[in-house]
DNA sequence: ATGAAAGCGCTAACAC
DNA sequence: GTGTTAGCGCTTTCAT
């Protein structure tokens, strides 16, 4: 067995309450034997048991966070282990660990799992997780959590956090007119999913500020680009910027604008939503509306935690801001 | 507080050991009371304590998963994900929970303390932050170990998991030859890491057991590969076909080889290891040795939970097979 | 087959 | 300022 309390206890010659008083810092005992006791934790190497702590206090000091890996999209999964890390930097600094788990079993069962064994003292899940019976679950046993991504309907009082999507369209049409274009068009995979109608009011409301009247949203597919660029060649539309919903969109439709041998940046300026490891190779060079994975996660930490000193359950969202990187596909 | 042990004991009208027993099937107890105390438990809505548990038996029940964030690589980032996801999967089967931590302080004092305060029964880590001492420590206290990558000098004892990259090489080598490419050459970054040099030796080899003679393998460079192209063209160079290091590569290759018109994959074949998200979608979608990342974080997890049941440290490694996905950058 | 009781390592309420 | 003691919830000998 390892060196416990009571050894220390023992060879300096105090009470293992004692002790324990020095490590929390929870009463004010002597210079003298507070050195003494340091002294003697260094000399036999003692290291706290982190199990008999939280038994006795009733604290886990232990976060969960659960992941969706049954979201396959590639652009979730490619920076979904910043978010990871971020959120364990945060808890790391507040002496907190971090037990992960991807909940496959359907019913949330290990998170209930998490909350019912006493194994964490909050919880970070994915929106796509969340239902009226685990929200009750968590409300009823005082577990504070936090939702990565804005929940669809928020009845309840709860925290979440997400990419500022509204604003990420705000940014591209903005930076799209200073940089010359006037007539921007905006392709969505599909309007219905909350963040792709964020950014469709984003898009539209920018587009109104800046009394631009020729604007438009496009559903993608190959069938609707082509017609499109037809009517751009032909003059019909008078389009001159696309923002695509993501980098795949974006490529694709630079293919069939490569097709028509219409121009990039100078006769159609292209902006996408993301930034694949891939982007800044592509010819041109991809404008991208980024996120900021690891702010994310941090955020959602950080909300944590103060859900958990407060103990009081808050209602508070954080939007991460996005950030355009400007590259070769718009003018400059 | 929550219902425990004893309320259990105290509702069916027994001794709480009696219960302990009968959630862990440690002795022979009465179908009666057993029935009874199941009744108990469900009625009660009871939960054992994680923490009461681990502490009573000295055993933890989860294991600590090490993740190396300062990893900057975009592949490496974007499919650790499954890694992660594998490991849980695996650990959930078992029972077991994963303790996340990327251990961002050097000298890994987290993972030190994962061990020291008895927060895991085993630990999964990246090969980059393994050093003498921290073998030393795992070793003298007994807290089995695997280590995810192969490591450069395996002096002590250990298990390690990794990609089998010669397996990678000589499969791109096979694929090309049965497509009736004959003169392949290898691009590498940087010969001197350890995959790099196994991608080589598999190279390598394979072309000799092919009976190959002229096979060349190069360090990646924008000059390099305009040079060769250069003597592609003139003749001078047979190279028919090129394994690239990564999508990276493989997609400034390509732009050059289009510079030059040579036709992919008619003239050059063209096949490169990783699969990013977007490859698929390039021109002409290339054709690349995938890793299965998921399947590593199971065989790491496995190899783990039997180096925990044994006790004994053993010595094993496992080659995770890499997969041929041909498309349409080498003739089918 | 089951009860009694000690103990895992630490904390905290109560003494003095 | 420090010792005493009673738990935290569960497991596990030792009885019977």
């Amino acid at each position: 067995m390892s060196v416990t309390i009571k050894d220390i206890a023992k060879y300096v010659g105090v009470n293992p309450s004692t002790v324990s008083r020095v490590m929390n810092g929870t009463a004010s005992i002597s210079e003298e034997t507070k050195k003494r006791i340091y002294d003697a934790m260094a000399e036999l190497d003692y290291h706290p048991n982190s199990f008999a702590r939280s038994l006795a206090n009733g604290s886990t000091f232990t976060i969960g966070l659960v992941i969706n890996a049954g979201n396959k999209d590639a652009f979730s999964n490619a920076f979904f282990i910043q978010s990871v890390s971020a959120i364990e930097t945060v808890a790391q600094a507040k002496g907190y660990s971090v037990l992960i788990t991807n909940d496959l079993q359907s019913e949330n069962t290990i998170i209930k799992k998490f909350i019912l064994e006493k194994k964490v003292d909050g919880i970070i899940l994915p929106v796509q997780c969340m239902d009226e019976e685990l929200v009750k679950m968590l409300d009823d046993n005082k577990v504070p959590f936090v939702v990565m991504g804005e929940p669809q309907k928020k009845k309840s009082k709860m925290c979440w956090v997400d990419v500022d999507n509204e604003q990420g369209s705000r940014q591209a049409v903005e930076h799209l007119i200073e940089s010359g274009y006037h007539t921007p068009m905006l392709w969505v995979e599909n309007k219905k999913t909350i963040f792709e109608s964020k950014r469709t009011k984003g898009f539209s409301d920018m587009c109104k500020e800046k009394r631009i009247d020729d604007y438009k949203v496009c559903t993608y597919s190959q069938e609707n680009v082509r017609r499109v660029l037809e009517d751009i060649v032909s003059g019909i539309d008078k389009t001159d910027c696309f923002i695509c919903a993501n980098n795949i969109v974006a490529y694709n439709i630079l293919k069939e604008i490569k097709n028509v041998w219409i121009k990039v940046p100078e006769r159609i300026g292209l902006i996408t939503f993301d930034n694949y490891p891939l982007a800044e190779y592509l010819e041109p060079p991809l404008t991208v509306i980024d996120i900021d994975t690891y702010r994310m996660g941090e955020q959602a930490a950080e909300l944590l935690f103060e859900n958990m000193k407060d103990k009081e359950r808050k209602t508070e969202s954080r939007l991460i801001p996005t950030q355009l990187i400007a590259r070769e596909s718009t003018r400059s």
